[in-house]
DNA sequence: CTGCGGTCCTGAAGGC
DNA sequence: TGCCTTCAGGACCGCA
């Protein structure tokens, strides 16, 4: 699924790709996933591309700009149509993109420019790249509430960007058992927290994402990132922890699967 | 505040 | 072989 380095990596391909496109037509095959009037850019130009937590911001040379959010399987590719095209790009340079989604959970929308902050956007939280993200910032969030630490990793309105690949991952570096209360934590697992959430997100974008077996996630191109021969925990119940080789298990919490060490994790 | 369950959607997997 | 049920999951919403 599409998270935070999956969208930088596609937001990062997209801007070299797609700036100084002009958009001549929209095709769109599935209503509710588009539901503006395309007829607003149709004859305007790509300027940038860039990305707010799981968000894909395309910003136009006129008054709008194009959010899109890929939720669980969606794709934007230079190569289609494909089984699960529901809306097709069209450029100038008779270049195209394509949006899959599988699921249908995903949307493109188009919103004024006027209407738009990055940074206030949604009410999402504090960017876990950015200079923002410090220990305090972390602290003040963790003390407030006695919910399991993975949920808080995961509520985007708190700290944006992490989905359920990353949360895994970041709390077995960290050592922290996924189940634990927020505010049960010491400042010092704090800290290894923040940087395993750092060193999480930064490799999968060096790996240029996670595309896992039943993972949707592929880059523009086509192309796999290979985040997935990285994974310590994530869909790896019943094979052995890497650190202590005892079996590493599989949960749920707060409604998602939830991979974990027993033995490493407290 | 918190947890839980339902909603959207589709294909894979399991049961018989 | 084939039908039917169950499940996964990001974000959101209503309920207790």
């Amino acid at each position: 699924m599409p998270e935070l380095p999956e969208v930088e990596t596609t937001a990062r391909i997209l801007k070299t790709v797609l700036v100084g496109k002009t958009i001549t037509s929209i095709e769109i095959f599935s209503k509710k996933q588009f539901p503006n009037d395309p007829k607003l850019i149709i004859g305007s130009k790509i300027t940038d591309v860039d990305r707010r937590a799981k968000i894909l911001v395309i910003y136009l040379d006129n008054n709008y700009l194009l959010i899109t959010h890929l939720k669980l399987t969606g794709q934007l590719v230079f190569a289609g149509p494909g089984r699960s095209t529901r809306i097709v790009f069209r450029f100038a340079d008779r270049s195209a993109l394509f949006f899959n989604d599988l699921r249908k959970f995903g949307w493109i929308k188009i919103l004024k420019k006027s209407q738009f902050n990055i940074d206030t956007f949604d009410n999402l939280g504090i960017e876990p790249l950015s200079n923002k993200f410090t220990q305090n910032a972390l602290i003040n969030i963790f003390g407030k509430t006695r919910r399991a630490v993975k949920v808080v990793l995961m509520d985007q309105k708190l700290i944006a960007g992490i989905g359920n690949i990353y949360a895994n991952e970041a709390l077995f570096l960290a050592k922290i058992n996924p189940q634990r209360p927020a505010n049960s934590l010491l400042e010092k697992e704090i800290i290894a927290l923040k940087k395993a959430i750092i060193k999480v997100l930064k490799d999968g974008i060096k790996y240029q994402g996670t595309s896992a077996d039943d993972d949707a996630y592929i880059k523009p191109d086509g192309s796999k990132g290979s985040n997935q021969n990285y994974l310590l925990v994530y869909q790896k119940a019943g094979q052995k922890c890497p650190n202590c080789q005892k079996i590493i298990k599989r949960t749920t919490i707060g409604g998602r699967g939830t991979f974990f060490c027993p033995s490493c994790q407290k």
